[in-house]
DNA sequence: TTAGTGACTGTAG
DNA sequence: GCTACAGCCACTA
């Protein structure tokens, strides 16, 4: 593969992988692909998900607080917070509510 | 080529 | 408990 790009691929890669009704953060992404502190990174690499025209369910990642801080970069009619409840996440706020319980851990499918 | 930026996180004060 | 700073990697100007 290549390493050059390997971040930003693998942030793609894990992140279709988020069944449908869960959501994961930003940390927990890029631990899985070896980098916790370049949670920024894939944050950004989101952002960028659409300039590669690659479907990337941007909206089931969240920060470390479960808040929906991507949200305001996701402003293309329906929101996150309207794709999260339509898989059943409930969401207050911008925040995900019951985030433990719909939190997904990537580094789980990295096994 | 160099510098700046970014949807975050963790530690320190 | 809350606020502030530094670090991470890759892309754009």
């Amino acid at each position: 593969m290549n390493q050059s790009r390997s971040f930003f691929k693998k942030v793609y890669d894990i992140t279709r992988k988020i069944p449908e009704g869960k959501v994961t953060t930003y940390g927990a992404i890029a631990k899985s692909i070896g980098s916790p502190q370049a949670a920024r990174m894939v944050g950004w690499a989101l952002n960028k998900c659409e300039a590669e025209k690659e479907f990337v369910p941007a909206h089931r990642v969240v920060n470390r607080n479960g808040l929906l801080t991507g949200k305001l970069h996701f402003n293309k009619g329906l929101t996150m917070e309207e794709l999260l409840k339509a898989e059943g996440i409930e969401i207050e706020n911008l925040k995900i509510k019951n985030f433990e319980l719909v939190f997904w851990d990537p580094y789980k499918e990295l096994i």
